[in-house]
DNA sequence: ATTTGGTGTTGTG
DNA sequence: CACAACACCAAAT
């Protein structure tokens, strides 16, 4: 049956939100990727504008239209001092009340997320059928990929810049190779307008994922859904709350393989100290995303959300 | 500051 | 079945 006519039935009764436009995360991107390398040296607003090629005051409006936030908060946003901030309820926000269940609920705090698992061994018996179609879309962390089954989205991955599409798309079909492809973006599009504009977040229907991974990897991603915006955990912490308080490094790696990144907040994962450890898309991108969540925080939008 | 050793899960042969 | 790879972490240099 077509996807296409039950779109309404899977959760896009809104008006696709206005077009996800932002060429200015190539700036952007190549302004975080100064000052990850200058922070220390404290760089003047000027110097990071003319790194990335603008002059003080088109990069002032430039970041504050990206972020929401002026450089200046921006740079606070990357601190060890904000990363302890998120950090405050590191244990417990994996423990809340709610539970995220089979079709559970996640993400409460902000984007609206229902969910279900599926084993490799299900994906394999039923694979056969199941056809994934993807779409690319500008998103403010770059172009994203985005993958959806006629169960749900299965998969949002991000291009590197200057690498473009074919590594990325490969790198997702390399997860599911027995599953067939097929690219329309008319269908992927509605769900980019869902997931990255803030407006749409608490959307009265959820946005349904399906969860494609083993029992170890579906179990760390449930427990990434309790992140709110806002918040963070360890990796540590995230091991013991599953009762394996040593396995900081598997569940490192499982929380790596997450397939359907931002969605499933991978992001909100920092190491004991607060530091901003690895991104499968990229440090700088883990850092721009983190920063961008402290500016929809500080929003207007933290009223609705 | 850097290195080392102990970890659990997964993919490969 | 064994082994290497890994988005970790604490303890020892």
């Amino acid at each position: 049956m077509p996807l296409q006519t039950n779109l309404a039935e899977r959760g896009f009764d809104f008006m696709p939100a206005m077009p996800v436009i932002d060429d200015d995360y190539a700036q952007v991107r190549r302004a975080i990727s100064y000052l990850i390398d200058h922070w220390r040296d404290q760089p003047s607003l000027s110097a990071v504008a003319a790194h990335v090629g603008l002059n003080e005051t088109r990069f002032q409006k430039l970041f504050k239209r990206w972020a929401g936030i002026s450089p200046k908060e921006f740079v606070q946003a990357l601190t060890i001092d904000h990363a302890r901030h998120l950090l405050r309820d590191s244990v417990s926000v994996l423990d809340a009340a709610y539970e995220v269940g089979l079709s559970g609920p996640g993400r409460l705090h902000d984007l609206f997320v229902t969910h279900e698992a599926m084993t490799p061994g299900e994906f394999k018996a039923g694979g056969a059928e199941l056809e994934i179609i993807y779409g690319f879309h500008a998103c403010p962390f770059g172009e994203a990929l985005i993958m959806t089954t006629s169960r749900g989205l299965s998969g949002l991955a991000f291009c590197d810049d200057v690498r473009g599409r074919a590594p990325t798309l490969a790198d997702m079909i390399r997860r599911w190779p027995n599953a067939s492809y097929r690219e329309d973006a008319v269908v992927t599009a509605p769900y980019a307008g869902r997931i990255f504009d803030p407006l749409n977040w608490r959307n009265e229907t959820p946005l349904r994922v399906v969860m494609i991974g083993t029992d170890f990897e579906i179990s760390v991603w449930e427990k990434l859904l309790k992140i709110p915006l806002g918040a963070a955990t360890t990796y540590g912490d995230l091991a013991a709350s599953l009762g394996k308080p040593k396995a900081a490094r598997a569940v490192g790696s499982a929380v790596g393989r997450n397939p359907v990144s931002f969605v499933v907040p991978c992001h909100r994962v920092l190491g004991k100290t607060g530091a901003v450890t690895g991104y499968h898309w990229g440090v700088t991108r883990k850092h721009a995303i983190i920063g961008w969540e402290a500016g929809v925080a500080g929003s207007a939008l933290q009223d609705i959300l």
